[in-house]
DNA sequence: CCGTGTTGTGAGAGCGCTCTCATCCCGCCA
DNA sequence: TGGCGGGATGAGAGCGCTCTCACAACACGG
């Protein structure tokens, strides 16, 4: 039953100290040890008891990736599924597991707090926070390694993975311009969130670019949500807004542009050209498919995890800021 | 910085086993002498070394979620994090940890296998295994805890929580034939896959009870994924079939029927209602919005946390099952 | 007043591992 | 041939906790 490293050393005539070696794959043993060890090892199945080992190196090889409740509603998508495949592909090849902590509430983000710092988990992955989050810096300051994916509003010192989001609005209104459109309507995302401001940044760098006047009036507000995005442009449409072009910060809002676009007797794309955002399955089903800007999603992953492994095996450095390019990718509602 | 038991003993006074007595909630210990020891764990800000606990009691207190490889691919929308956010729920109250293993391969899946084996985590949740997925069967064989979501194909005696298919679909083809509607066509997923079968029943189901004869023809293959859905759709039409609702097992095949009835300039709802399965975004942004069954995910997750706990609670009884009920959502796309 | 039972508390032995030292062995140079 | 350096190995001490057992203290019946 308890297949216990005393046990290999036995059946491989060495002391324990030798079996640990080998299996921590450490320097000084004879090759010919080695061998004898671990066909031992192999012939017993033996596999290192994890608690034994945590208790006397204080590390515990695994990293929490902490999704706020919010988060949680937000991303719909197989965004989560593609995350945390990127994530464990990386940690797997480590040896790390991956702990899944989703405080719902204020009370439980303190506690999960103090669950880090005592040492419960060698690191965190934190995903999209809202706004002034204090978790980050607050770990930070501890010493407890720290990514967090999606730049937070805040200035902290902490090790960074986002995906370019003013890269990919950039991509998209360049396309929307090519197309020959001039009055492009963008419909952004809730302000208080960095994605939502870089996409804004990136729409109006890309008409800045081509020359193409300012008009405050064709930046609507939105919230990532179809439905407000659709009244938005309804109300654009009634108030007599003339347009080609919509880029919406999200697949979802693009949707909802669709719809007002369509109830206001507009052709997609001929009247109007759409682009959205994410990608999502939203983009393939709706009709005509949406053209939409596609975020390295699985390759965040593998970098928030590569950047944690970084700073387990280091100590902290300077932090460090990884950016993920987009891709746009054409479909029919930008007439292709 | 080390914050141990040793210390809380010292500070209260009392004898290291007289403080894991009160860590551990459990009996015999005066009242007076229980408040002594919480005032000065709190005072201490202890926190029990998790590694050292599991040491001795061989227990981790942590849980694996195994998601599949090709799982990962086919839940798209909020899928995940809602099952997730079920588990934790549960899981966090009882002070369990919920670790992510994402097997990418027969490899890995094999590892994990011998992972689980060796106790380094004190059960495992399964989701939507494909047709004979051996693992089950395996860990259950050798005593490991396990509980599966979604059931599996083979008649394994482990413990299953799972949605009701059968009745999901009974209550959407019953709706339609509420509507009026005789000629029903159904999609269906892939039949190698249980929700497909179980959809596929409670179809046929609510057909029989209405007294509607069966008719095969009106039965179309799909794989849960839009594409082939319009094209079977299509077919049906080019092949002069006749019929008045379609009762899709998936949105997204849903809105593949929808186009594809589009194509044919039918209308929906008034010449074809459609209802699909999910209840996902996808049904929200589809012109019309899909009526579509919505599934209890995050209960669910909930319910597998609780089967688990059980478990580990009391020595391996008898096989559980839980089956949970759909609600159907009524909107534009099958006439309200 | 002693024996017995009951209850709260302490002492101490590990759980399986890593890691520091000490030890041993071998080759090599003087 | 003796001494020495260096590399491979073993012995042993914990890591922080739980849990068994022994013990002290006290109540109570005979």
């Amino acid at each position: 039953m308890a297949k216990t490293l005393e046990a290999v050393a036995l059946a491989a005539g060495v002391s324990r100290a030798t079996v640990s070696r080998v299996v921590n794959g450490s320097s000084r043993v004879t090759p010919e040890t080695r061998r004898v060890v671990e066909k031992a090892i192999r012939r017993l199945a033996y596999v290192p008891n994890r608690a034994a080992r945590s208790l006397v190196t204080r590390r515990t090889d695994s990293v929490g990736l902490v999704i706020p409740e919010p988060t949680t509603k937000l991303f719909g998508d197989p965004f989560f599924p593609r995350l945390i495949r990127g994530i464990n592909a990386v940690l797997g090849e480590a040896d790390q597991l991956l702990v899944l902590l989703t405080p719902q509430s204020a009370h439980d983000e303190e506690q999960l707090g103090r669950y880090l710092l005592s040492g419960h988990l060698d690191g965190a992955l934190l995903v999209s926070l809202h706004g002034a989050d204090p978790l980050p810096g607050l770990l930070a300051e501890r010493g407890i390694p720290v990514v967090v994916g999606g730049r937070p509003t805040r200035g902290i010192s902490v090790d960074v993975v986002d995906v370019d989001n003013v890269q990919g609005a950039l991509q998209a209104v360049r396309h929307l311009i090519a197309l020959g459109r001039r009055r492009i309507v963008t419909v952004t995302g809730p302000l208080d969130m960095t994605p939502a401001q870089d996409r804004l940044t990136g729409y109006r760098s890309a008409l800045e670019e081509a020359g193409i006047d300012h008009d405050p009036t064709l930046e609507l507000a939105g919230d990532f949500e179809q439905t407000a995005a659709r009244e938005a442009v309804e109300r654009f449409i009634a108030a007599g807004g003339r347009f080609d072009a919509v880029f919406a910060a999200s697949d979802a809002m693009a949707l909802g542009a669709l719809s007002a676009i369509r109830r206001a007797d507009l052709r997609v794309p001929q009247d109007i050209a759409v682009v959205g955002y994410d990608d999502s399955a939203l983009a393939l089903s709706s009709d005509p498919p949406l053209s939409s800007v596609r975020q390295p999603i699985e390759e965040m992953g593998r970098e928030m995890a590569r950047a944690m492994l970084a700073q387990l095996g280091a100590p902290r450095q300077v932090a460090r800021s990884v950016v993920l390019a987009t891709e746009l990718i054409v479909r029919g509602s930008s007439g292709g």
